[in-house]
DNA sequence: GTCTATACGAAGATAGAC
DNA sequence: GTCTATCTTCGTATAGAC
C-alpha cells in the first residue's frame, strides 16, 4: 500500500533493491499485478536497469513476492504497536491505517495483497497463496489484540476476519466512489460488533 | 462474475456480442483488467476475430464497460427477486450469490467491479467511476430490500454499504485462502448487525 | 458481419561488456 | 552492480478483402 513500506529513513539513500520493492508495493496497490511492470518500477524507484535481474534473478514474481512481504510486514509492524489498547481503539487504528492510504493517494491506492489476489494470472498460484498466508497473519495478530482489548476469546478470530474483510471491501468502495463515506459507514457498524463482543467485565477504557 | 451474466438461455446461441461481454465479465472476475485481453475474450467466447471492432468500435474499454454493466445488472436482477423477504433472508441470499461464484470457480473468481476498481490504469477513470455508480446502485437496491425486510429506515443505507463491503472483502479472503471460511465468519457477524438494526415491531418471519 | 494481414508498442527475459 | 542491446511474445488497433 502507499506509504506502507519503508526500510531506511530517507528513500533516496535506501538500497536499489529496497527502493524497487517499495515501488512495486505502491504500484500493486494502485494498479494491480500486470501494471506493476519493471519499467514502471524503475521509473518510480529510480533504480538502474541493471539491478533487475541482479537482485531478482527469478524475475518479476520474485519482486512481487518481496513487495507482498514488505506490505504485509509493514501492517504487522503497525499492529505490533497497538498492544495494550482497548478493542475499540485497535479497530480505530486499523481503520485509520486504510484511511491514510486512501486520502494520501487521492483514493487511487488500496491494498497490495488484494491487488495480487484479484489481478494475478492463474499460473501464479504461489503469489495468491502468499497473500492468503499474510491475510491469515493479519487475522491472527488482530485477533490477539482484540482479545487483549477485551473481546471474548472465542469471538476474536471471527471478528478479526470480519474487520479485515469489511475494511478491505470498504477501501475498494471508497476508491470506486472517491470518498471515505463507505469506510465511515463500515467503521460505525464494526464498532457495534466490537461492543457486542466484549468479554464479561472487560476493560473498556474509552479514550 | 462467473455465472453472473447471461442473456439467452443457451450461451452457444447468443449473439457474438453478448458472448464477448459475458466472457469479458468472467475474465475480469478471475484475473482483472489487463488479463482481459481480446485474445482471451475471443478464446472464451468463441467469437470471431472480426467481431471485435465491429461491435466495440471504441476498443477494449467499451467492451469492459459493457461487461461491468452486465455483471452489475445481473446482481441487480437477482436482488429484484428478493422483494418481500425478511432482512435476514435478504442477507443470506446476497451471501449465497457470492458463495456460488466462489465454489463454482474453485475459488478463482470474484467480482468484476472490484477487479476493475483495483486493476485499471490511472487513465481509465471512466471505468472506475462506472464501477462506483454500480456499487451505489447495489447499495440502494439492498437498502430498499432491508427496509422492506424490517430494518429501520435510517440504518438501512449504512448497513447495506457494510454488507456489500464485508462480502466483497470476504470474497477476496476466500480466494486467497481457498476456503469459504472468511465468508462464513463474516456472514455470522453481519447477521448480528441485521438483528440489531431491526425496526421496532418489525416482521422477522424466520424461515 | 466476419476474414486475414499487419502495424506498433510494451511486456518479460537474456547475453555480454564494463 | 550496473550498462546496453537484443530476443520473443503478446497487447491494442487498423486496413482492406470477402
Amino acid at each position: 500500500m502507499v506509504g506502507m513500506v519503508k526500510a531506511e529513513h530517507s528513500p533516496e539513500q535506501a538500497s536499489a533493491r529496497t527502493r524497487m520493492v517499495v515501488a512495486a508495493a505502491q504500484l500493486l496497490a494502485r494498479q494491480g499485478y500486470q501494471a506493476t511492470s519493471f519499467s514502471a518500477v524503475l521509473d518510480e524507484s529510480g533504480a538502474p536497469r541493471g539491478s533487475i535481474y541482479h537482485h531478482f534473478p527469478e524475475g518479476k514474481d520474485q519482486l512481487v513476492g518481496a513487495a507482498l512481504d514488505a506490505a504485509g510486514g509493514y501492517a504487522r509492524a503497525q499492529m505490533a504497536q497497538w498492544s495494550g489498547r482497548s478493542a475499540s481503539e485497535v479497530l480505530d487504528a486499523f481503520l485509520e491505517l486504510w484511511r491514510t492510504i486512501l486520502v494520501r493517494s487521492d483514493y487511487r491506492a488500496g491494498c497490495s495483497l488484494v491487488a495480487v489476489t484479484v489481478s494475478t494470472l492463474p499460473e501464479a498460484t504461489g503469489l495468491v497463496d502468499q497473500a492468503g498466508a499474510l491475510f491469515d497473519a493479519w487475522r491472527s495478530d488482530l485477533a490477539g489484540l482484540l482479545e487483549q482489548g477485551g473481546v471474548a476469546d472465542d469471538l476474536a478470530p471471527g471478528l478479526a476476519t470480519t474487520i479485515i474483510a469489511a475494511a478491505e471491501g470498504a477501501v475498494i468502495l471508497c476508491r470506486a466512489q472517491g470518498t471515505t463515506q463507505p469506510l465511515n459507514d463500515v467503521g460505525g457498524q464494526l464498532h457495534l460488533l466490537v461492543s457486542a463482543s466484549a468479554r464479561e467485565g472487560a476493560p473498556t477504557h474509552e479514550g
